[in-house]
DNA sequence: CTAGCTATCCAAAGCGCTTTGAGTATTGTG
DNA sequence: CACAATACTCAAAGCGCTTTGGATAGCTAG
């Protein structure tokens, strides 16, 4: 059923039907109620090429997703994508994913741009200095970072939590429970969000009269590996950091893992404190298995003394803001940053040695 | 620049250009070649609505993503995911994602139909007789499903694993080594690929002349905070038993920090075995943090012993197929099933107790 | 009673592409 | 050399929608 066949049918024009299904004012609301219920037996939706090729307008989010050793697409990415894709078909946006070489992102932004694929992206995993922005802004694509770029200078959007602090409250935290000694395994160190955790927790260790030794700390990929091995290597470090500190709640399993195989246990011989991004897969299901009711703790629940803050209501945020602003009438650059909560769990505990 | 500029420019109808730039026979390669050099030069690209309006075929791939409790966009989805888009990517398609409630996923679909807005879909989570197949079947949408429903009577494309096999050489393999009593942690009994493995542990069991005990039998989400609680019962069973089968290594990671809560080491206290999708965010990066080299032991790589089947490569191998059957010319129904690989790993032992 | 509004509705153009049905050179054949 | 076949190329229609620029009818005001 198109337009066409509706008009035919109603005996009205194809203009009219669009009116009175677009919620003009020009078309009486006695034909509009007419019109509608027409629309919604026929099944009657418009197509969406068609509509955007007349008026230029599409209702497409691109989110591009690199493919390189670096694999993003992990469950940090995943859970911010679920919750981006439910805000996005609240609205009635659809979500366009496309995988690309990070050297290749900016050309699939200039495709997106010169095919009008999609009506805004968001940027993801900015790093300091990113150029997308510059890019973005230069090709007049409607964008918001998820994360910041650094440079604070508000001239983009974005949606980010505050690292700085966030960290820096974490060192604090683990300094006021008598830690010294405090190993950071963190994320990437270019990557914006790494940058800045960092240096709140510089800043927390500076104020506490204590000298940062990059022997305990590390930058990689937040992946569970990464938080077995850097955790192996911080055990065999000459003086024995009393405490590590997790990017990711995915660093943190590896690191526990790393302890408990060292016969360790995380909150009595040693500290492990974490930035939770409240992943699904480790949240509890609160269904459970059929024999068992499943309340209990959960990994990422309440084990970990964390600092939380879910990266799926920011996925879901992020879509609200960006939809806002493509379609409404404000021109204001929202930036919004929200604070970690500081969660305590049952892997820390007084410093030991 | 669009097409008609393009031809202006190049003193060509339309027609020309474009039969030119898509391959006609009918125009001679001399302005063949010249029209892909000015179609280079001024980075032409022809509009996909456009296109799609004149045509009628869409080169976009839709999935649904389910919003519920059982919130699947976990890592075994968005692995899929992953490997799915880059497909997409090199065939110049794109994936568009669509949030929706279980109970509204027929709704999608027909929006989907209704509005042509892809051009295939691909089913996720099969269940036993799964209704979305025979809707998509009579919508007269091209589809693959991931995994079956069960029915195995070629009507439609599917790619799977063999999980029935799996499950059965898995259990096999711990019988093998002396284990009597072993607990199955399984997905949720409705999904076809935990009722297949589910059958394939009875098989093995059976054929050894082993009871099933429904006691050390589990169900649902495969999550990490299932597998530890499923894994707590499993301990606090009358008989307890000497190995752990797992549905994924999430449950599995799960079921490894309840054991060694407990002080049970794996694989020699007791065995764990499960299946491994390969999941990227447990997988050695191959790059490590600065002052560590990586290529060690990773939580799925190497520790545990697995019945492996990458998640990723089933998601590629998907786009591949349905694009091959909605641009090729054959009508043959693809039906792939994957064998899933015994990796020996250390979390397996003789049966001790 | 009629000009001037307002409230409704409509025909047609246009978005950027593909494709049908022809038209014009160009070449080959008897 | 005439005619048919071949090789290129093109104008125009159409995909399904929105939107511009009227047109028509019903009313009010002078």
């Amino acid at each position: 059923m198109n337009l066409k066949e509706l008009s035919a049918q109603l005996g009205l024009s194809q203009t009219t039907v669009s009116r009175a299904l677009n919620g003009f004012p020009e078309v009486s609301e006695k034909t509009r109620k007419r019109v509608e219920a027409a629309a919604r037996a026929a099944k009657y939706r418009p197509s969406p090429s068609a509509a955007h090729l007349a008026t230029g307008k599409t209702r497409v989010i691109g989110h591009v997703i690199p493919t390189t050793q670096h694999r993003m697409i992990n469950p940090h990415f995943s859970d911010f994508l679920a919750g981006a894709s439910e805000a996005y078909a609240e609205a009635g946006y659809d979500m366009l994913l496309r995988a690309a070489e990070v050297e290749n992102e900016a050309a699939v932004y200039e495709d997106f741009v010169e095919r009008k694929r999609v009506g805004a992206v968001v940027v993801h995993g900015p790093k300091l200095g990113d150029h997308r922005i510059e890019l973005l802004k230069s090709l007049r694509m409607p964008f918001i970072v998820h994360g910041r770029t650094g440079e604070e200078d508000g001239s983009y959007p974005w949606l980010d939590v505050n690292n700085h602090g966030a960290f820096e409250t974490a060192t604090d935290y683990l300094i006021g429970l008598g830690h010294r000694r405090i190993a950071l395994i963190n994320g990437l160190d270019e990557m914006t969000f790494a940058a800045q955790r960092k240096e709140g927790y510089y800043h927390a260790l500076e104020r506490a009269g204590l000298e940062p030794d990059p022997a305990i700390m590390f930058s990689a990929d937040m992946v569970e590996p990464y938080g077995y091995e850097a955790t192996l290597e911080v055990l065999a470090a000459p003086r024995k950091p009393t405490a590590i500190l997790c990017a990711s709640v995915l660093c943190a399993m590896g690191s526990v893992r790393a302890l408990s195989e060292k016969g360790l246990r995380p909150g009595q011989d040693i500290s492990v404190m974490t930035f939770d991004d409240v992943l699904s897969f480790l949240q509890p299901t609160g269904h459970g298995p059929v024999n068992s009711d499943f309340m209990g703790s959960a990994f990422s629940g309440s084990a970990f003394t964390s600092m939380r803050s879910s990266i799926y209501d920011a996925g879901r945020r992020v879509g609200e803001i960006l939809i806002n602003s493509i379609e409404g009438t404000t021109n204001i650059i929202e930036q919004e940053e929200w604070t970690a909560e500081l969660i305590e769990g049952r892997t820390t505990g007084p410093a030991t040695s």
